[in-house]
DNA sequence: ACACGAAAAGAACGATCGTGCTATAACTGA
DNA sequence: TCAGTTATAGCACGATCGTTCTTTTCGTGT
């Protein structure tokens, strides 16, 4: 890897830190070149633009998303196993943040009246989000563990409420019980799952 | 009223529908001035600092909230039939944002990690809202429509999820179903509350 | 109707914004 | 090691930021 794609990936990784604790809007240029100690212009030349940076630093959290979360979901077995390791990888991907949470929670409703390509790049990231819960919810049914006739995407929007309590809970009330709250509120999904409706 | 009371009423209004587009930060007092038709300096001097605006677009958000969502509540027959109240008047407050739905929802997350005294604002007007749900929820509790051993706040933690994953839903995704969704996920969560553990 | 206080505008401040252009410094392949 | 490319810094731009001041306009009580 080239002096040039090191920095620019350090300059990703940090300005997704920034992005997460200040929005993508409300993080700057000059913000971004204090905290990596470059100067402004010589971070600038990495990007077309302050909005193509934005869509840069979602692509790398997209990427890094699916290392953390997808992909050891897809390693567990079929069904519940892999639903719940799907879920605690998130919650594990959502506390490692050590300031902002979760950058997509947090772009979510920064740019959900802001139309444009960042908005519409985050839009198909959250499609794709949704979809992955309800297939993975899928797989569950088709082993039987889940009633066959659940819905699943609205299983899938269920699930993903409890991801947006989470963060609201955790980062902005700051609940200690936070954690317990989020784990209760996914197993009674879970169990309501299996029943008959 | 005096004028300066009505103007000041006015730009709060206006600065609520602004703020919540573009978040309380992303706001500016030109932008501001530019919607109301006023001067930078003739709109500012109705506020001691941006800071300042912002706490008063809170609190000035605050009443109107309680004003239609929770009046109606205490209004209705205590129970399940309040509950229902409670949260189809939320989803009515929130759908009649023309755009930016509801500001508290999206100053939630823009503040959930930028500490200060609006954060500190909105953080007890958020405690309120979930204690208010739980106290609702409590009643239908004491009707018996509800089983005893409920968990108040764990309930008005799923309750509150709903409600995120709406403005999710509608604004950001702009799912058609959104509000078919989340009703059916409220119906859930009532049946489950109503059913023995 | 007039005087006085309140409300709004005008103008300016230092700072910072996003974004170019130009020069220097640092890498890299021969 | 030297040439040539690539990466970074320096500097400046027009615009806008939040904020303060002074001046003008307007509403209001007598």
């Amino acid at each position: 890897m080239s002096k040039g794609d090191e920095t620019r990936r350090a300059i990703l990784t940090e300005a997704t830190a920034v992005a997460a604790r200040v929005g993508l809007t409300g993080m700057t240029i000059g913000q971004l070149a204090a905290h990596t100690g470059m100067s402004k212009s010589g971070l600038y030349a990495h990007f077309a633009s302050k909005e193509a940076l934005q869509i840069e630093i979602l692509r790398h959290t997209r990427e890094r998303f699916v290392d953390q979360v997808v992909r050891p979901a897809l390693q567990a077995p079929r069904g519940v196993a892999r639903l719940r390791v799907l879920f605690d990888s998130w919650v594990t991907w959502s506390e490692a943040m050590e300031e902002g949470g979760c950058l997509f929670v947090a772009a979510s409703s920064e740019l959900d009246d802001q139309p444009g390509p960042v908005r519409d790049a985050l839009v198909r990231d959250e499609r794709d989000w949704l979809e992955m819960i309800a297939t993975v919810a899928g797989t569950a049914v088709s082993e039987g563990e889940f009633r066959d006739d659940l819905d699943l995407e609205q299983f899938a929007y269920e699930l993903h409420a409890l991801t947006l309590a989470h963060q609201h809970a955790s980062r902005l009330l700051r609940d200690p019980h936070a954690l317990d709250r989020v784990h209760r509120a996914f197993e009674s999904l879970i169990t309501h799952a299996g029943q008959p409706a």
